[in-house]
DNA sequence: TAGGCCATCTGGTCCT
DNA sequence: AGGACCAGATGGCCTA
């Protein structure tokens, strides 16, 4: 692989720490801020990476979580162009006017990005030997397939951003890919986290609804279930009424 | 200016 | 044979 390569984190284990997983872990400058969705970057020693962040923190402000923002990207900064301004195809070849390689035969489209790129390979190698006389048609095929393939991957990455909670707007840059993909994972390993503790919690008032006095067990957190907490409230201060109130009879509920 | 990020081209490999 | 997938190489843009 490259430079930076993502842990193998089939281990549930710490995950070396690989350059990209420091940039995570310290996300650049225009990731902070309100940016930084309080979930999203593992936390060098705190219990965000494996078990979850604190269920404290679950409440990310900031931003919309699952909001499509599609049209407001075509005014972030970045070289891509907003999925709304493409058809379902992909991007269009946008390189230098040449182009043999444009497989849209009207032409060229306005370029995505200010500038027109140039595509250096694109002649520099075929000037070799008979292995590349497979036809230039071939190979602009290939590459027409490959420029659509990997369009399609970045789609499929913009839905993914569009769907991971983090500050869509204007004035924050998009997600890189590795980003995005990491962020993905911590979100999905918080909302796992999240549904294990929920169900402790139901299981628990499950358990406790025909007892007496309904308290949180030891070592549970209720600080991320503040609706629960405020019913565990209520309902030991409506014990505790109801036991002075009768408290000749006794009865604790 | 260096480094990060990206798009694209290219050749290799595997699969149908 | 053709297509999908992959990784290396290259060069451009942007930001600190």
């Amino acid at each position: 692989m490259k430079s930076f390569e993502c842990e193998s984190s089939s281990e549930g284990d710490e995950p070396s720490i690989y350059p990209i997983s420091r940039a995570i872990a310290a996300p650049p400058q225009w990731l902070r801020g309100n940016a930084t969705p309080s979930w999203g970057w593992p936390q060098s020693g705190a219990s965000s990476s494996a078990g979850g962040p604190s269920s404290s923190n679950m409440e990310p402000v900031g931003f919309t979580p699952f909001a499509h923002h599609s049209n407001e990207e075509s005014q972030i900064p970045g070289r891509r162009t907003p999925l709304g301004a493409v058809g379902l195809g992909g991007f269009q070849f946008q390189g230098p006017p040449s182009d043999e390689n444009n497989p849209d035969p009207a032409g060229p489209p306005q370029s995505r990005s200010p500038q027109n790129r140039t595509m250096p390979n694109s002649q520099v190698v075929q000037g070799g030997k008979g292995k590349n006389r497979q036809g230039k048609s071939v190979r602009l095929n290939i590459n027409a397939r490959e420029r659509r393939r990997m369009h399609d991957l970045n789609d499929a990455l913009d839905e993914l951003r569009s769907v991971i909670p983090y500050a869509h707007s204007p004035s924050v840059r998009k997600l890189s890919k590795i980003a995005t993909l990491l962020l993905a994972k911590n979100y999905i390993l918080m909302q796992a986290n999240a549904l294990e503790e929920m169900k402790r919690l139901i299981a628990y008032l499950q358990g406790t609804a025909s007892t007496a006095a309904i308290v949180a067990p030891p070592g549970f957190d209720l600080q991320g279930f503040p609706a629960a907490a405020k019913f565990l409230q209520q309902q030991q201060e409506e014990g505790r009424n109801e036991g002075s109130s009768s408290a000749s009879s006794g009865n604790p509920l």
